[in-house]
DNA sequence: TGTACATCAGTGAACGCGCGTTCACTGATGTAC
DNA sequence: TGTACATCAGTGAACGCGCGTTCACTGATGTAC
């Protein structure tokens, strides 16, 4: 690859970092300006166009090229059926999707609060990469002994509840998060505490889930007009 | 009530429904500008500051006055504690509430959408609203001699974990709904059983939850370090 | 009931500003010979 | 290896436009006597 290719990729990277960024200080990606992303990039407007047509492109180039491997961490760390024996292995799962979650906090925080967001290229791109990791999360389910009972479309059906029940914890895990950083160190153990805390909740609501699967009857009919 | 002071009320309300109007249009509520709010209303922009101190104000006071009330049906059609026996009945309980969605469904996008959205007192409000609710849906359950087993902690959790398991379905139902609305009569079959299929999936999701709780032991602990 | 004054929801002109997009450009990098 | 030309990421000036907010205003409604 040419210095230029690649320098250009560079500049295409601080793009998606820019957004990333700006997202950060609270504001939704559809109320960010073309103008403030170039200034964050260190760029004149007008270079804009040489990467992107406009900023809905420049978001759903984003969430394809960037976050696809983020999402993989939903499907790493959450090897349920590959690695962890069924009993008490709930917890330590979503204690490592929660850790993972902290360490690359821009990244979830836009793909949560964008999931329903003003750009419609951009909920599209997030729904695909939820529903192909969804699909990633019900194979790895499917190696698990205690989930043999059901079938392929239940055992999507409960991929899917419990990757939005994932991503629900999302927000509320990034503001215990953030508040680490910026308050006094007379409250760190007390964040601890209530990450400590929601780790236990989360987990409890996990094995609810899981625990109804495990109980779950995939021959019985659910019948809707009864 | 004096008749200016219901005139003035009557135009709130006219700025209340115009945002929830404009989020329709797939636009979020920060990326809309308050020229626009007035501009639908028919006011003139600067009559905007008779009723809100800015944009932030107006999107807090619509949730806290308007999607109250609404969020309610969700403590009402879901009373599967108070009116319904378990097995069954949780069908009948998702048919009513994705119907409610259908029949608001500008309160149910903006709730959805803006959850996680730009605006901060936005998202606190919305926050707060379904804490509550999830509370009014966990004293519901408290009725239900299935759950009987189950202390009111993990109540609460279940009711936490079902709230967002209903919310993370309505934008696709929604979507559902739309495509009623806009394509040809041809397709108005297929779109019938697309929504039974997605309330047939819906169903077994809730199922799996509650099943889950069911067979769900309080008593157990759910031990973090192992 | 009639009059004189107060209130205040909505008006309309004006402002400075940041926006997205156009255009012709520059100068470093890449390519052909 | 050296030269002459092509490419193209980034520049900088300029544009018209919609934005949020200010201000003094109007005229219908409400209140005091």
């Amino acid at each position: 690859m040419s210095s230029r290719e690649q320098k250009k990729l560079q500049t295409r990277h601080a793009f998606f970092n820019a957004v990333l960024d700006l997202c950060m200080t609270g504001q939704s990606f559809s109320s960010i300006s073309l103008r403030q992303v170039t200034r964050e990039v260190g760029v004149v407007p007008t270079a804009f166009y040489r990467h992107f047509d406009d900023m809905e492109s420049l978001g759903q180039a984003l969430v394809v090229e960037e976050l696809g491997s983020t999402l993989a961490i939903l499907s790493n760390s959450l090897q349920i059926g590959r690695k962890r024996s069924f009993e008490r292995q709930i917890a330590k799962s979503i204690q490592l999707f929660l850790q993972t979650v902290s360490t690359q906090p821009r990244y979830w925080q836009f793909l949560v609060s964008e999931r329903f967001g003003g750009s419609e290229a951009v909920r599209k791109a997030i729904n695909k990469l939820m529903k192909m990791h969804a699909q990633m999360l019900s194979e790895d389910l499917a190696l698990q002994p205690a989930f043999a009972h059901i079938n392929a479309y239940d055992r999507r059906l409960l991929s899917e509840a419990g990757v939005n029940m994932f991503f629900s914890w999302i927000i509320d895990w990034l503001d215990l998060t953030y508040s680490e950083d910026h308050d006094d160190e007379v409250d760190l153990a007390e964040i601890e505490d209530k990450k400590q805390l929601m780790l236990h909740n989360c987990t409890r609501q996990a094995q609810m889930l899981f625990y109804g699967a495990y109980n779950w009857k995939s021959s019985e009919e659910t019948r809707l007009n009864d």
